[in-house]
DNA sequence: AAAATTCTTTGATATAGGTCAAAGGATCCA
DNA sequence: TGGATCCTTTGACCTATATCAAAGAATTTT
């Protein structure tokens, strides 16, 4: 994900031991280590089945789609079939008005599940976009149901993800609604790099997969002062800038913005 | 709802039905009749459900609860055990800051569904305070996803009502990324009737049951710019307001102040 | 490797909506 | 019923961010 860059990997890192699993048949005990930093658990692998519905899971995701660079996932009014885990690669979600302004609702890493907004109305109401290449797990939805039947534990699964979706759209809500410019970019790098670093990248270094028009649509700003902010918590010796690399310096000064109060 | 203003109720009126069903026993042909426009439906009574396991699920959402008039129903860090669906009354869910800033992420009306922001980390991540005496049915969790294991139309209906969240979500983020004033309030107001609409009530009048602040906080802006908002309308004869009584007299021009290309 | 394109930064200026203030209506409560 | 409180409206002014513009980096294409 952050390859081509001066980061620290400590990793153990997330969705390729995934892909060891089906194809060198480890056992479950190997599986449960290698994948402990990986999202993806939560849908292929909850804790506590054995190992014939570990099988069972392993059949669920036995597809697997590549996307290009730029290349759509799905696309708003596409019919719903799957739901989909990103093992590697970038995306963003985005909904559009008739007019063509573009709403970014969400950037997902590996390890994250993306194509819930399809469930309601059996059609795709956002796009999914390949940020860089990207390669996903294709869930198909009534194969997901079906065995979240029969294990209660992916049932339980399957709502938090989308608990988890719900409670995250809250907290943009808030940034869009309550905070200011520096706080809304603030926050957004600070779970950015939580993000990376729960998949064993560093703390205080990464690079933006997205344009800083891209950051401005997620967080209702306009790229010119996402920039200006990006340059002023630069000039302030918050972070260092250059381009999409960012190195966090001062993350105490950054979680003093976002939180103003606690900090 | 909206008692005591002289709206039109053309109704079979929602939920009120729902109570009938498990106090005087009707037939599963009259429930489905009587409570064809209420959202409770899709928890309670998904179409094709036998007789034995309606009844099932009679026993899940036996248990009821009032909440008066700015009282919560539930908050912030308390322990999620349950969804509500409201029977009556009208609720607002809000998250807050550290440092006291409050932002509104939903208006709630009967039949639909409160508490799945709790599902994901066993703790409401939210306050639900009820902006007028109300009435909700409690669902135990566990009840329900037991019984959605047993009943595949069920379970359907609870990840379409999750999925319903958050593409509402991500609507309201378009609303607080990209729209003006003007537009989030008409998109608003043309929610609100369509949902009010759909529960039998008129398409032209409301009474709001929140206030300018509450309104603000939803849609991102101040009391003082929803108040001149509403003037503004009202100048330009769109809409009566008065206080909280709201008369909509031109829905196209709301519809084209919401979405300028389409219409 | 040069040309074309796209992205980022920065400056100058404009504006939508925020802030402060005050008055008039509703509503609540004793 | 009357006073207190809360809510809404409106005016005057201010500011954070948008808009417009242009130059310099980076990236892609040929």
């Amino acid at each position: 994900m952050l390859e081509g860059t001066p980061i620290n990997i400590n990793v153990k890192t997330v969705c390729l031991e995934h892909e060891d699993v089906s194809e060198q048949n480890m056992n479950i005990q190997t599986i449960k280590v290698a994948c402990s930093n990986c999202n993806l658990r939560e849908l292929c692998m909850p804790i506590g089945l054995d190992t014939d519905e570990m099988q069972k899971l392993d059949a669920v995701v036995a597809k697997r789609r590549r996307v290009k660079q730029g290349e759509n996932l799905f696309s708003s009014g596409d019919h719903f079939t799957s739901l989909y885990a990103i093992r590697t690669g970038f995306f963003k979600t985005c909904v559009s008005t008739e007019d063509g302004r573009e709403q970014v609702t969400g950037f997902q890493m590996a390890g994250e599940i993306i194509g819930l907004d399809g469930i309601v109305s059996d059609f795709h109401s956002c796009n999914a976009v390949a940020l860089e290449d990207a390669d996903v797990c294709v869930m198909p939805f009534a194969s997901v149901e079906e065995l979240s039947r029969e294990f209660p534990v992916l049932q339980r699964h399957v709502h938090k993800i989308m608990s988890r979706e719900i409670v995250r759209e809250n907290g943009v809500m808030m940034l869009l609604g309550n905070m200011r410019a520096e706080e809304r970019l603030a926050a957004f790098l600070l779970n950015l790099v939580q993000r990376l670093h729960a998949r064993g990248f560093s703390q205080s270094e990464l690079v933006l997969r997205m344009s800083r028009e891209e950051i401005g649509s997620y967080l209702g700003m306009k790229l010119e002062t996402v920039s200006r902010t990006f340059s002023k918590f630069s000039d302030e010796g918050i972070m260092e800038v250059k381009q999409r690399y960012v190195r966090i310096l001062e993350p105490d000064a950054l979680k003093r913005i976002f939180n103003p109060q606690t900090c």
